[in-house]
DNA sequence: AGCACGCCGACT
DNA sequence: GTCGGCGTGCTC
């Protein structure tokens, strides 16, 4: 018998795996997708074994024995290893890392992958022998001696591993028909079935081709772009499509933004199926989050709804995967792993053969790339149901107007004149706070985040000065630190300021702000319901959490205070962003049998991209947005990577950076290379912060540069004094 | 990332 | 004379 090595991910930033001989003491070669403990330096690590070979790569006089085995059976079915193999590659990310992303903290430390972990206890052939008979052997002794007091539970391996009795000691016991194991044996795998709580509603036309075009796809890999506006009821096509799924005796998956779980979500799911249901969130404790996984893993959930992270969950049965809101930008992980669980999740339908979901009012130009190329088939759903009709957006020009904590005249009116009809109203502001400014009256002096290129906040209770940027907190100064004026005044409207200035105006309607800062108290989501049901005259300020998934029938006016804002960064998705989020926001106006009205205040109500919206829809706007960015070749039609460098001083990243380019442009495939550039916000929490962008027009050259030369950038000495990292098909330039 | 080894400053 | 600063190098 040939001997063969254990090749293993551990969470370790290299990209690379470590190759592992077997120790004696293991019974039998571990299964790939398992987790094993092995020694690494002078510690000890947990890793998951992706492969086993004969021909290890590094030279054998260095590899050491693995520690211990920790699963009997593999924790990822080998679609996911393959996803999560490939994902380490294409994202450049180390792929023991990636891994260990990819499990339950709870299971990275070590813990039993069932909650019934193997036991063992003595055979009634066993009982009736005493030490004697076993003594040839001390070690099969002591376990006999161990055993036998504890025959009505057994002992777990993992207990008798801790009194150094091996699990090749007990096998050798089992062999001769002594001693047996039980427990993981016992491990039941679900399979399942459709149990309605509630029939379903009757679809509509549009809706029910839809289903159809899904539903004769299970069993085959196809990717479905589901766009319809808001209230055209996506919600009912999933649940339909799932019902199919379940009926096959399939799981199906389905990815919410990270604000999109609200309770009126699952609760829609809860109520349709009686089905075990699982959710992966970001609110759960580590036990919750590893029960989950484990029902998800063995079967037994027939629907798991999370954010991003759970696509990662495996599941023996995937019959139907689902991405809500796939233009959402939380489905782009933002720091260390920088995955897209949208564009992960096409892969993993690819490898699961089962059909994919793409939902969206809003789709992402990727995705209507994808469509109009013929990748995706593309469902629309075009009436908005229950006759409701759309609202009707207009747009206020601010220029000359007299404003009230950023409320026009016209706006007031709008929104008094909805009251009184006991109608309720949004006011959305991207900005929280009292005040986005504190100025001095007479010499001009802002008051700046001490760490941060940028102004710091103002906010009330408590009066304190914050920065959104790093955090870093103040006392605001009494006097201007300048010029010794007592003039400070706070300038601009954040949501708090709007707040309070509603309440004045309108000092008998309950008024509730909801933002990162509001929603901290548990109760305030509650509160909120209660107010907003009762169906009398409230107003709604927040930030962008207000534009997501929530159901407010009652509401008849949106107002977007600086519609415009947004437009003016130097990011090519910033049009794209502010389309979706107007249309986003508008879809929040009469969703019930009241028409809904939306207004705009802008500073450029002429222009373009507003003008575009109001006319055509966000349709419309996607067209031409489109047909721009395959103009300057930017994506979906050109292929973007970025190199983010971070340092103490400010040449420092730029110097990396030009450094790393010009060893670039020398390679095959050298993409273009815009900059390096300092960052849009150089200074951040005290670090200077510099940027270069590549742009293929091939995604495959990209990758095929990419690995040449970070591989030549991790042996530049200069790679190791500074913090950097890669993005590849970044989301945001900034 | 950890963790050790290694050579230069202010302290019991 | 030692404790400890973080530069450099390695981890199968």
């Amino acid at each position: 018998m040939s001997r063969v090595y254990l090749q293993v991910a551990l969470p370790v930033p290299l990209h690379q795996l470590f190759d592992y001989s077997i120790p004696a003491s293991f019974s039998h070669t571990p299964h790939i997708g398992a987790r094993i403990k092995v020694p690494f330096g002078r510690r000890e690590l947990i890793g998951v074994i992706v492969g086993v070979t004969e021909t290890p790569e590094s030279p054998i006089h260095k590899i050491k024995p693995a520690r211990q085995l920790i699963d009997e059976h593999s924790l990822f079915p080998p679609q996911l290893m393959q996803l999560l193999t490939w994902a380490a590659q294409y994202y450049h990310y180390p792929i023991g890392e990636v891994f260990s992303t990819a499990l339950p903290t709870l299971l990275r430390q070590g813990e039993d992958l069932y909650d019934n972990p193997i036991h063992w206890r003595l055979t009634p052939v066993g009982l009736q022998i005493t030490a004697d008979t076993l003594s040839r052997s001390a070690k099969q002794q002591a376990a006999w001696l161990a055993l036998e007091p504890h025959q009505s539970h057994g002992i777990s391996e993992d207990f008798l591993k801790k009194v150094q009795i091996e699990r090749a000691t007990l096998q050798a016991l089992a062999k001769k028909g002594f001693a047996e194991e039980f427990g993981q044996l016992a491990i039941q795998t679900g399979t399942p079935q459709l149990k309605y709580a509630e029939s379903p509603l009757v679809a509509n036309e549009s809706q029910t081709t839809a289903i159809h075009a899904i539903t004769e796809h299970l069993g085959q890999f196809k990717s479905f772009l589901l766009d319809g506006v808001t209230g055209s009821g996506k919600t009912e096509v999933y649940l339909q499509s799932i019902a199919s799924c379940l009926a096959k005796h399939q799981q199906a998956l389905v990815l919410v933004p990270e604000i999109g779980l609200t309770p009126q979500t699952v609760a829609r799911f809860r109520s349709r199926f009686a089905v075990e249901i699982v959710m992966l969130h970001s609110g759960l404790t580590d036990r919750e989050r590893l029960r989950a996984w484990r029902r998800a893993y063995l079967g037994h959930a027939a629907i798991v709804i999370g954010t991003r992270s759970t696509l990662f969950t495996p599941m023996p049965h995937l019959g139907l995967i689902i991405v809500d809101e796939e233009h959402d930008l939380s489905f782009k992980q933002q720091d260390n792993f920088r995955y897209n669980a949208r564009d992960l999740a096409i892969f993993r339908a690819q490898l699961a053969s089962c059909p994919v979901v793409l939902g969206s009012a809003t789709p992402s130009l990727e995705s209507l790339a994808n469509a109009k190329q013929g990748r995706y088939q593309h469902l629309f759903l075009k009436e908005r149901a229950a006759n409701v009709s759309q609202p009707t957006i207009k747009l206020i020009d601010l220029r000359g107007q007299k404003l009230q904590a950023g409320l026009s005249p016209a706006l007031k009116e709008a929104i008094s004149l909805r009251l009184k009809k006991d109608e309720q109203v949004i006011i959305f502001l991207n900005r929280r706070g009292f005040a986005p400014v504190l100025l001095c009256h007479d010499c001009g002096w802002q008051a700046k985040c001490p760490r941060c290129d940028a102004k710091i906040t103002l906010h009330r209770n408590p009066l304190r000065l914050h920065c959104h940027h790093c955090g870093f907190s103040q006392q605001p100064p009494n006097f201007c630190p300048e010029c010794n004026s007592k003039e400070l005044k706070a300038i601009g409207a954040g949501t708090v300021r709007v707040e309070e200035a509603l309440q004045e105006l309108f000092p008998k309607v309950p008024i509730h702000r909801i933002d990162r800062d509001s929603t901290q108290r548990k109760d305030s989501w509650h509160n909120l319901y209660a107010d907003i049901e009762n169906n009398k005259a409230a107003i709604l300020v927040g930030t962008q959490m207000l534009a997501k998934g929530h159901h407010f029938p009652n509401v008849t006016l949106v107002a977007l205070l600086e519609a415009d804002s947004g437009l003016f960064g130097a990011d090519f998705r910033a049009s794209e962003r502010v389309a979706q989020l107007i249309t986003q926001v508008a879809g929040r106006a009469g969703r019930a049998r009241k028409a809904g009205l939306v207004l705009l205040q802008s500073h450029q109500p002429e222009h373009p991209l507003l003008q575009q919206l109001l006319s055509t829809g966000y349709q419309g706007f996607a067209e031409l947005a489109l047909a721009e960015r395959e103009m300057i070749g930017m994506p979906p039609y050109g292929y973007l990577a970025l190199v983010r460098a971070e340092a103490h001083y400010p040449e420092m990243a730029l110097n990396f950076l030009t450094e790393a380019m010009s060893r670039g442009q020398v390679l095959d495939n050298a993409p273009e290379f815009w900059g390096p550039i300092p960052a849009p916000m150089e200074k951040k929490a005290g670090i200077f912060r510099a940027h270069l962008l590549l742009k293929s027009n091939q995604r495959s050259r990209l990758q095929q540069f990419l690995h040449r030369w970070l591989t030549i950038m991790n042996d530049l000495p200069e790679a190791k004094r500074l913090r950097w990292h890669i993005d590849v098909d970044p989301q945001e330039l900034a």
